[in-house]
Parts: structure tokens; C-alpha cells; sequence
DNA sequence: CTCAGATTCTGAACACCGTATAGATGGGGG
DNA sequence: CCCCCATCTATACGGTGTTCAGAATCTGAG
């Protein structure tokens, strides 16, 4: 079953495969290299084997996405099962996110990249992280009902602690953070205190509707 | 001296219209549509013509990067005179880095696309943003001076902030922030405690260090 | 004004890319 | 057992980045 000059003529596991030459392509030689025909030759197959199990190349990079949505939901479900409370699922969500970009950078490079699989003719990656951001949201309810985050329309905050660990983890993949900051990831009740103070400015102004 | 077939053989300033017309082309059709022959014949030249201008098309997107990071320095720069404190300062580039990437998305698909300028290769490409950090760096400072921020390392809040920005900018780019929150360009005071509660945070945590 | 040299652009070429198609291969149901 | 059909190969087409020889034009020195 594994690639190396397979001797079967079928691959037999040929969708999965490109799927995980995907990425360890993007980890080994960046977004850049990235080709259907170089993750087709890395799995040992002719250039249009590929099309038997993709539409296009947006879709195998959608279905890349699609993986990499469920690790990471996965990882932010057990995250948040140890949490005590909202405002410490957030942090964890955080730096989850951030922890998960650095041992799977390439699942997150495509999922940064939108243009790449085309979520508007492949709504399956683009629904990918929908699981994720209810996650979020049921924490930043969660704060609600502890009095940690003002009631109303929980999105603001969502959108804000979604924003910063994407923010983060871009400026992390693209190297800046990784040369002038401290890492972000291993310091966990800074960060904490971090995200309590962002959903407390989200209190003391008049957010919830704007 | 504009396009649309120039009655003259030199074209007088091609290099220009090349950065301006891989600006107009990401904003009309997104980053996937864009390539060095179809700048080329947007400008309504060969695709050999290019390269007497620039090495290669990454250095063609680091010139665009460039162009757009000194724009942005600018509109950060007039932002800062306009506040009367470092964390009115800092909400004030947040604001503004958003509005840009609405006015400009062009400069910005492209800054936040490094595979595609090879920093490495193009140095003036990785240090183009480096004014506007010192401004944000500078902003800290001042934060730090009125007590609003903590004593030591800038770096840290400096990265926060900037990952914030930058995390909103890429989400609104992409669409999902436009569908699911409210415009938080728009809400100026909102932001502005909004970031204030997080340097109380990275002040009540241990930062600076870590 | 003339004309040589440097600069800018054209057009053809190369390898690689995404994608489509026709045909070879071989595993699974009658 | 054998035929069907999903899978894979081989090949082809247009587009892309890049190179290069040569044509067109600008420049400036005489």
C-alpha cells in the first residue's frame, strides 16, 4: 500500500496519499512547491491519476482542508473538555490554534489560502471550520453566562479571539513572530490573561451590537 | 505613456504600470488570476518585457509589496499624529490597517502572501514593513511611559497587536469576518478598549518576558 | 546632424503546470 | 470463469515562468 514504485498496478490508497504528499510537500519545501503534478509524482502516480479522485486541484486541496478542520476541531474539543471555565477555553483555544499550526503547518498554510481551493465551487472546505467556530462560540457563551463577556450577540467576540489566533499563527508561519517575539505558545496564563482582558474591553465598550 | 497599444516602441514607464497593473488585476479578479504574462499584457507589452525591469516575478510582487508597506507607513504615521495617547495610538493603527486592506486589497493579498515575493531573495520585500513596526514599537513605548503598558520588552505587546490586525484583516479579505461580525472598522472607541483591555492583560500577566 | 552604443521591447524557444482524452490494467460480481 | 468498470498510463493542448537573439528606439559625443 505505500508508495516507493508501488508493485500493483492499483494504488488502492490513492486519495488519502495525495492527500498527505500534500502535505508533507507544503512542510518540506513550502506552499510554493506545491503542484498537482509534483504531489502525483511524490505518490508515485502518472499526472492525471489524481483526477479519478479530485475534480481539480482546488479539490484536492479542499479535501486537505476538510482533514485538517477535523484535527484541529478535535484538538480544541479536548482543549476546551479542560477547561474549567470560558475564558480559559478561549486561551486554550489560542493557543491550541497556535500549537496545531506549528506541529501541522501544512494543513494551516492551505487553510490560509483560500484561492488555492476555491471554497466558493467547494463548500465542503468552505463549511470546514464551522465546527471550530462553534466551539468558539459556545465558549464565548460560556463567558457570557459567567459574566465574563457581555450578553448579546456573541459574534464580535468570537470574530476578535478568531482573529488574533489567526493573526498569530500567520505572523508565526510567515517567520516575523517567530524572530522579534517571544513564543506565544508556551506561555499559557499570560495569554490567558490576555484573552480575559480582550473579552473585558469587549464588556466596557458598547459592544454586542455596533 | 499609457497602455492600450502605445503608439510608441518604448513604453516610458513600463515599470510602474507593471506594479500598478498587478494591483488592479488582484483587486478585479483575486491573487489566482494574476501572473507575470497576464501583467504583461494588461500593460499591453511582450512577456519577455518584464525582465528588463525585474529579475523575476517575485521580484515584480516585492516592488508591489513594497509600494504598498510605504503607503501604509504613511497612513499609519498621519494615524498616530491624530491620537492623543499610545493606546488611543494603538487602536488608531488596527483601524487603520483594516480600512487600508478595504481600500487597497491588492497591496495586501500580496503582503500577506510571502511565497509568493520570496523575502529571501528580495530583501527590500522583508524589510518593507519594518517602518510601520517601528511606529507600532514606538506607540508601545509611549504606552509604556504613561503606564498603560508594561515596563521591559515592547516586543511582545507589539506582536499582539500586530497579530490582531492582522488576523482581522486576513479574515475580512477572505469573507468570513464580512458575513459573521460587524464591521469593526467602523467602531472606532469598541476597538480602541478593545485593545486597551489587552495591554491591561499583558500587564497583569507576567509579560514582557517569558 | 550623424552615428555608435546602451537601453528597451519583440518573438520564439524551453520546461513545467493544470487538465482532457484514449487506451491499458486488473479486481470484483454475474 | 469471465466480463465490467473503476483505476491508472500515456499523450496532448494551452497557459506559465524564464531565456535569448535580434529589432527598435533613445542617448549623447563628435
Amino acid at each position: 500500500m505505500p508508495a516507493e514504485t508501488r508493485a500493483t498496478y492499483h494504488h488502492g490508497a490513492l486519495r488519502e496519499e495525495l492527500i498527505s504528499a500534500s502535505v508533507s510537500l507544503i512542510e518540506a519545501e513550502g506552499i510554493g512547491a506545491v503542484s498537482l503534478r509534483r504531489v502525483a509524482r511524490e505518490a508515485g502516480v502518472s499526472p492525471g491519476a489524481p483526477y479519478h479522485h479530485f475534480a481539480d486541484r482546488a479539490a484536492l486541496f479542499a479535501a486537505v482542508i476538510v482533514r485538517g478542520s477535523a484535527l484541529l476541531e478535535s484538538e480544541l474539543r479536548q482543549a476546551r473538555a479542560q477547561a474549567t471555565s470560558g475564558v480559559e477555553a478561549l486561551g486554550a483555544f489560542v493557543r491550541t490554534y497556535v500549537r496545531f499550526a506549528r506541529e501541522h503547518p501544512g494543513y494551516v498554510h492551505l487553510m490560509l489560502r483560500p484561492e488555492l481551493s476555491h471554497p466558493d465551487r467547494h463548500p465542503d472546505a468552505a463549511h470546514a471550520g464551522e465546527g471550530s467556530i462553534d466551539l468558539l462560540t459556545a465558549a464565548v457563551v460560556d463567558c457570557q453566562r459567567e459574566g465574563t463577556a457581555p450578553p448579546g450577540d456573541p459574534m464580535p467576540a468570537v470574530g476578535l479571539v478568531w482573529a488574533l489566533a489567526v493573526g498569530i499563527v500567520t505572523l508565526w508561519l510567515d517567520g516575523p513572530l517567530q524572530e522579534r517575539c517571544v513564543d506565544v505558545g508556551t506561555t499559557p496564563e499570560v495569554l490567558t490573561a490576555q484573552i480575559t482582558a480582550l473579552l473585558t474591553g469587549l464588556m466596557s465598550g458598547s459592544a454586542g451590537r455596533a
